[in-house]
RNA sequence: GGGCGAUUAGCUCAGUUGGUUAGAGUACUUGCCUUACAAGCAAGGUGUCGUAGGUUCGAGUCCUACAUCGCCCACCA
């Protein structure tokens, strides 16, 4: 028997355990139908936050329903060396040990990242247990095992291979702060407070200048020219002609080209092709030279003249103290522009010339955008408007640089000597080759996680059984760092989507709507969510309060309110075993018009919740089985039930719905339901988690009884409302013209009814075939003429309008006639019931 | 500049393919310790569905424009 009080620790402990001991959540049983899930790997670097939470469940969610419903279920569980987010972490615990990442060298430095994730991967395990994910685990996979890696270095080499991944000199995000290229996608622009600096770059030999606004000024040293549109009237004559660039004195070109906007400032832009990746475009197309001034870490090189040395920044400040001081400084004009910082460190990023490793992109999204096309074999987005955000990266994606300057990671299967490159999966045989020193952007094995994961580019075992996986889920934000990269990987290496479905959720916010931050410190820790309201309540809580791909606004009150609704379901159970406990099994031939009746609503719940859990709309299940579970099947029908607890009929209904009700909410909360489960004294199985999932039966739809009791329902509260409002206490009497054994017990009528009609006042309730007529002696006040004064009035608009409705020739021939019907059917009892009303 | 989303009860949010008196939780009011549950029960009020047009017999829902807020992408030399 269960406890008197739901005490969400006592539930929880142990059990996942006991799955995991029964090896519940292993997959491989070829007699069923395969369904498959990836995880989305979380980081290495930390500890999971509530979005790790969120996104698990819902995984963990349609994993166990498709369990339930008899697939062979794989839910594959890993993680990701995360590279620079990882390294980052970890050259900061050097740091705070007073060790620096290059003296301890790469060996010993990876020696450390491994102990770092061997920590990090053990905290992981310990919140997906506690969550009570159903993952896995004996086919655990991370990015860097050797599996993976050898995934990795085939797709490289066969990308190489085919032209598609190349080795060139460009303008690329350069942090200099972790001292690694990024990718586009890993550059957060910010808005920032900036200036425009309007210098004077005089004209060679003359004392006439031209004005020339830049944001960065110290990039001036790496100016090999300035430019004008060719088709702006205003400098014609002077293209061809040199101007002085300030402080260092050298004469530069002036050019023509389209890159300078006539409209914007002066029409004058300054061209430093080694440091903007637009004058690097304009510096191919006039030759000119290309000269860095900025060293990787953010410092000024030598070109700087007297500022080498200098933090960027700084230098700015000094080389703008230099120029007015020379009067080569027009004016400082304070402007808000995005600044693009690094993900992971937030340094702001210096647009930065150098050889790097890219993937050629064309190709590869182009075939992503054919595959969409074709409904059969697209990834289906949920909300279907995300596929438009994958489409518009697609249609518009820059070449895509790989090569990051770290250590934590895959190393580049390239190797040179003297001006040959070799690429391969094994190093070369001969003396003299040097290994490319970097490592590939953590995406880049990602990218390849539903199939790599599963043994590929073997093609046996796991990868033909269950890829292309069938769902993954995961959050808006990483759509274009992950989602896409997988289906254009998955497309060009097995011809096959990386997944069928694709849901999509927000992201967590705070209460007020801002994004959950160490900075704000106003995250919440999921695991104390857990100690306070069990993992079934924040589990119930974050999957069903939005709809699919809205953000959610954390509230503890409502996760209060789940716990709330959890505590009204174990003691329903209370109910159902104290009563069902000595039942020997489930005879559903016998029964009552109650019986019937919540069996109706269970099996249209069950039709509704399917099509819902299909549908990934897990909100709509919340609206259907939580009004099913509170209001009908607590507040209704074990209040009835009460009454005809001692037949076989009622015994086996309550026992039939709640086993019902609790496995449809077993995704959802996977503990209190087992605990329930295994306190039913018939079961169809071991465990909740490996039984069988509720199956609409038309047999148990009775539609006169759902009728007759809906009505009895709907009787028993107008009479209670009608006590209520005038204040009827206990001492009154009462006519009814029925012989309902429900109605009379419910409302307790047994010592208050009379056959006389008696001169005093009367109240009457009445429904289609219910009536009662209330006496008691009061006085009839204002109040009371008013309040049925005002009953009449709305009464009688609602006839008009229905009227008008019904006159309408359009309405009723266009309509569909059931509509027109019920329409009738109102009306008629409505007039009766201002009859009755007025004729009182 | 391009795109997406939001705007519904005091608050947080639902609202399927249009169906005619718009829902839930929470908060609030009133009355109840009725042996599953007071973390509960019973009853109750609450809305010009952002604005303005349009389509339709019928619009929270579809179309157009606008407003406010938020997000994404691109660009800003």
């Amino acid at each position: 028997m269960l406890d008197k009080k739901y005490d969400q620790k006592l539930v929880e402990s142990n059990r996942y355990e006991y799955w995991l001991n029964h090896h519940y959540f292993e997959c491989g049983d070829t007699s069923k139908k395969p369904y498959s899930i990836v995880i989305p790997p979380p980081n290495v670097t930390g500890k999971l936050h509530l979005g790790h939470a969120w996104d698990t469940t819902l995984q963990d969610i349609i994993i166990r329903f498709k369990r339930m419903q008899g697939y062979d279920c794989l839910w594959l569980p890993g993680t990701d060396h995360a590279a620079i987010a990882t390294e980052a972490k970890v050259v900061g615990r050097l740091k705070d040990h007073g060790i620096n990442k290059y003296e301890l060298g790469r060996e010993e430095f990876l020696k450390e990242c491994f102990k770092w994730t061997d920590e990090h991967k053990s905290i992981i395990h310990s919140q997906w247990a506690k969550l009570g994910l159903s993952v896995d685990l004996t086919k655990e996979r991370f990015t860097l095992d050797e599996g993976l890696s050898n995934a990795v270095k085939y797709v490289f080499v066969d990308l190489y291979n085919k032209g598609l991944i190349y080795r060139g000199e460009k303008i690329i995000n350069w942090d200099p702060v972790a001292k690694t290229a990024l990718s586009n996608e890993e550059v957060i622009y910010k808005e920032i407070d900036g200036a425009f600096y309007h210098l004077k770059y005089y004209l060679d030999g003359s004392d006439k200048y031209l004005e020339v606004a830049t944001t960065r000024p110290e990039t001036l040293f790496g100016d090999t020219a300035v430019a004008v549109n060719p088709k702006d009237e205003r400098y014609q004559d002077l293209v061809g002609k040199y101007v002085i660039l300030p402080i260092v004195g050298k004469k530069i070109p002036i050019i023509a080209d389209v890159h300078a906007d006539p409209t914007f400032g002066t029409g004058i832009v300054k061209i430093t092709p080694a440091h903007d990746p637009n004058d690097f475009e304009v510096g191919n197309r006039h030759g000119l030279e290309r000269i860095k001034v900025i060293n990787e870490d953010g410092t000024m090189n030598e070109n700087a003249l007297k500022y080498q040395g200098m933090d960027r920044f700084v230098a700015r400040e000094e080389l703008v103290k230099d120029l007015k001081e020379k009067d080569l400084l027009i004016k400082i004009e304070p402007i808000k522009h995005a600044v693009g910082h690094s993900e992971r460190t937030n340094a702001i990023v210096e647009p930065y010339l150098s050889k790097q490793w890219f993937v050629k992109m064309d190709g590869l999204s182009k075939k992503v955008l054919e595959n969409q096309k074709n409904k059969e074999t697209k990834v289906n987005f949920v909300p279907a408007r995300f596929e438009k955000i994958m489409n518009n990266w697609m249609s518009d994606c820059h070449d895509w640089c790989i090569s990051r300057q770290l250590w934590w990671g895959h190393r580049i299967p390239a190797w040179y000597k003297n001006d040959e490159v070799y690429v391969g999966i094994n190093p070369p045989k001969d003396d003299g080759w040097v290994q490319d020193e970097d490592v590939l952007d953590t995406w880049f094995s990602s990218a390849l996680w539903p199939f790599s994961t599963m043994g590929w580019p073997n093609q046996d075992g796991l990868f033909k059984r269950y890829f292309p996986t069938d769902t993954l889920v995961t959050g808006y934000d990483i759509i274009f760092f992950w989602v896409c990269r997988m289906t254009f990987q998955s497309l060009e290496f097995t011809e096959k989507r990386p997944f069928k479905h694709c849901l999509i959720h927000g992201l967590i916010r705070d209460k007020q709507g801002r994004k959950m931050s160490k900075s704000l410190g106003n995250g919440v820790d999921p695991m104390d969510m857990i100690d306070t309201y069990g993992a079934d309540a924040l589990r119930y809580y974050l999957t069903t309060s939005t709809a699919c791909g809205m953000d959610l606004k954390f509230d503890e009150e409502k996760l209060k309110s789940t716990w709330n609704f959890i505590n009204k379901l174990w003691n329903a159970s209370r109910f159902v075993l104290m009563n069902a406990q000595d039942i020997k099994e489930i005879s559903l031939t016998n029964l009552n018009k109650q019986d019937k009746w919540i069996l109706t609503k269970l099996n249209k719940t069950i039709k509704d919740v399917t099509k819902y859990m299909e549908k990934f709309e897990f909100n709509n299940v919340n609206a259907v089985i939580y009004t099913f579970i509170w209001n009908d099947f607590c507040d209704n029908y074990i209040e009835m039930a009460k009454f005809s607890s001692d037949l076989v009929g009622t015994k086996s209904t309550l026992l039939y719905t709640l086993t019902a009700i609790i496995k449809m909410l077993h995704p959802f909360m996977p503990y209190v339901t087992e605990a329930i489960y295994q306190e039913l004294p018939l079961r169809d199985a071991e465990s909740i988690m490996i039984s069988s999932y509720p199956v609409y039966d038309k047999k148990l739809i009775f539609n006169e009884e759902e009728l007759v009791i809906d009505e009895i329902i709907d009787f028993i509260k107008n009479y209670r409302n009608t006590l209520k409002e005038n204040n009827i206490l206990a001492n009154y009497q009462v006519k009814v013209n029925f012989n309902e054994e429900l109605i009379i017990k419910m409302l307790k009528l047994q010592d208050k009814i009379i056959n006389e009609e008696k001169d005093i006042t009367k109240f009457k309730v009445s429904t289609k075939n219910y009536e009662a007529i209330i006496y008691y002696e009061k006085e009839i006040t204002e109040d009371d003429i008013k309040q049925k004064e005002k009953l009449i009035n709305e009464l009688t608009l609602s006839i008009q309008k229905r009227e008008n409705l019904l006159n309408n020739q359009n309405f009723v021939s266009k309509a569909p006639a059931d509509l027109v019907n019920k329409e009738k059917e109102k009306l008629q009892s409505e007039k009766e019931e201002l009859a009755k009303l007025t004729n009182e």
